[in-house]
DNA sequence: CCGGTGAGTAGGAAATCCGAACTCACCCTA
DNA sequence: TAGGGTGAGTTCGGATTTCCTACTCACCGG
């Protein structure tokens, strides 16, 4: 009876629950980009019309999109980032950064984000409190559930 | 016969289509805690076994794990990430920190990640040309291929 | 009235996922 | 040397998801 099956609990996982399923975050960055119609979405990313629709859904409900009517009579709708699906956002720029790094040649690089200081976005996560980069060898885990050890949190 | 189908092209998808199957990023997340045994990923991930060995094996032709032994007779074999692997960690730690923020109460978080700088880490995505942290109305889209372009980058 | 657009639904085939059981090679120990 | 245990998977059939194409429904513009 008892459960032999529980996975380690983690905000990871539990994030990844809502917007790790195929097509999820790609709409969070149609969104973002301003692209939020049901038909630009369609074309922008690629996916069927049913499955688009169903995430959509999820995401709305999750509280990570909106739902806006743009025009009644005909009812056109719109669907745009809430605060925490924006917040999100950093995640996506840090995942295009990795793939232009590792998954490309040079330069053809099919997007570039420009910040408001002039110059190209280059994401780096900081760390909050001393502002330095975040390198793998210098953290620590530390699980605050008995029973979830790490072996070694750094092993270079 | 032409392509009316092909989806805006982006590194997020890109990469996505390396790491955004189900367990991935969870694969990932056990390796980089040092976790890079079989059978210490499947109790730590609750994947089944058979998908987590596809998964370790496109992580692995990826470049993003190696597949290690760390015992001849009994073979025993250890996943780790590479470099590019590593790289990926601020990706979870942005990710982990909104799970955090957004899907729990107060401060039931089940992991806490400290800092070498003696802090709890905190991540906070910056642009590294004037070290500001990244805000969506900072930024501004642009894309490289024509065809491609966004209705607005920026829309509060 | 005709064709077009936006926002979906419907239906069945194809691909994936899942859990449990199985293998295989080795070690321990009695 | 027989029995049990561990690590690292593979194999199985069945349950779920995805995918694709076509369809709807409401409206608009000419």
């Amino acid at each position: 009876m008892a459960a032999t099956k529980d996975p380690r609990p983690c905000s990871i996982a539990d994030a990844l629950a809502l917007v790790g399923e195929k097509y999820s975050l790609l709409v969070l960055r149609e969104v973002c980009l301003g692209n939020g119609r049901f038909d630009q979405l369609v074309r922008n990313i690629g996916a069927p019309r049913d499955i688009l629709a169903t995430r959509l859904r999820r995401l709305v409900d999750a509280g990570i999109l909106t739902k806006r009517t743009y025009s009644e009579r005909p009812q056109r709708f719109e669907y745009r980032p809430t605060q925490a699906g924006l917040e999100l956002e950093p995640v996506l720029m840090t995942l295009m950064a990795w793939g232009d790094r590792h998954l490309r040649k040079d330069d053809d690089r099919p997007m570039v984000i420009e910040h408001i200081c002039g110059n190209e976005l280059i994401p780096v996560v900081t760390c909050r409190a001393c502002g330095d980069a975040v390198r793998h060898e210098d953290l620590t885990a530390h699980p605050q559930v008995p029973g979830w050890a790490v072996t070694g949190p750094t092993a270079a």
